[in-house]
DNA sequence: TATTAATGTTAGATTAGTCTAACATTTTTT
DNA sequence: AAAAAATGTTAGACTAATCTAACATTAATA
């Protein structure tokens, strides 16, 4: 696969993780390309196997193709830990070496970096890293209720759809995706002082802990 | 530049070391490449200003060409290096991943690698590494005998043309280049425990020392 | 020195990835 | 449902890097 090859795929991964379906103009947009350029290239992709395209439906990428771009994804995610952790850069100026680190030929060079950082399972962001077969870990959802003080999670979803709850949740700025760190866990009635989006610190009773999904 | 043109400079560098002129064939042979293909990489260098060529005449870089190779140069040896010493790679399978990393576009980047490399002045074949200028450290040859124990040094010439002295040179394989590790030096007589090429293992009088200049 | 061999150059084709301009289809709006 | 807007596609051109086939020049050799 070619170096640009690649950043279709990689593309193509990111928007199909909206629900949105994905549209040439979308593929355009995102790799800032002209209309055209982004139709032949789907029509190579097509070939290849890595995508399903008729003429004027919306792109899906194969499972051939979602193996491809999941493990792009882990070199770059690796890599951007890596950047961080063993080379000190900062979080905010490894992006674009990773970019360009996601594309060598080397497993045994990423295999290396992956056993520097102890194979972790999620990058800095919470993001998790596909393993090296181009598979995710199956994240199941927890209630935070049953999570670990000390450690961070990400709002993945809800329990319960009370207009009083939901208010709440947007009281504190909280949404899908947003982060959450469990500071400590009392005892007694199981309520957490939490720190959230690592800015806002505040307290969740049991009953909002107990209805919160999190990853 | 592209990683086409960054891949013929460092062929041009690399020819250019032998002291034997720059020919098209000789381009073609080290890249795996047809003649007519050099020949035009040639003009288009050309243009550029990065070598000097004139039809049928052999190639030179010109001052803008060689810095341009030797910070390229520097790149791939800070990586082997840091392939080597910070990931724990062999030396044996440095090579080809350097060859990718070399062409990233990341000051950044390699110079944390640099930093954490201490600023190494020599990779681990005792070939000296470019400073971020695209300059060589400006070697001077020292007589063996000034030099310390415990080091590696390389061969650059001798002081002394005897035919004595050379055959002697030629009985232990030592030739310009070769790798003399300094052991042990005696107190007593100023001769050398030395390492030739890591194998060989012999002792240089003071007068052997005297008269090999190495770096 | 004349011929042959080696090397270098030109001409023209090919592929990947990009573009603009023109045309086609689908979606939205009136 | 017709018109307008948005989106998608085709056609054709361009650049970088490569190739093969043919031709030109320089170097080696008889």
């Amino acid at each position: 696969m070619t170096l640009t090859e690649e950043n279709y795929l990689k593309a193509l991964h990111r928007l199909s993780q909206n629900g949105e379906s994905i549209s040439v103009k979308r593929i355009a947009a995102l790799l800032d390309i002209k209309m055209p350029t982004v139709n032949s290239m789907v029509k190579n992709l097509s070939e290849k196997k890595l995508i399903k395209y008729e003429k004027y439906k919306s792109i899906e990428l194969t499972e051939k193709g979602r193996k491809q771009a999941l493990l792009i994804l882990r070199k770059h995610r690796l890599t951007e830990l890596f950047l961080k952790d063993v080379m000190g850069l900062g979080w905010e100026e490894v992006h674009d070496i990773a970019e360009q680190i996601e594309h060598l030929q080397s497993d045994l060079f990423f295999n290396r970096v992956d056993e520097m950082l102890g194979h972790p399972k999620f990058d800095p962001h919470g993001e998790p890293i596909p393993d090296s077969h181009g598979r995710l870990p199956q994240l199941k959802a927890t209630p935070l209720s049953l999570c670990q003080s000390g450690k961070k999670y990400q709002l993945s979803g809800v329990l319960n759809n009370d207009a009083s709850f939901l208010t709440y949740l947007n009281s504190v700025d909280l949404q899908l995706g947003s982060q959450i760190e469990i500071i400590t866990v009392q005892e007694f009635d199981k309520s957490m002082a939490v720190k959230l989006n690592g800015k806002i610190k505040t307290v969740f009773s049991a009953l909002i802990c107990q209805n919160l999904l999190v990853l």
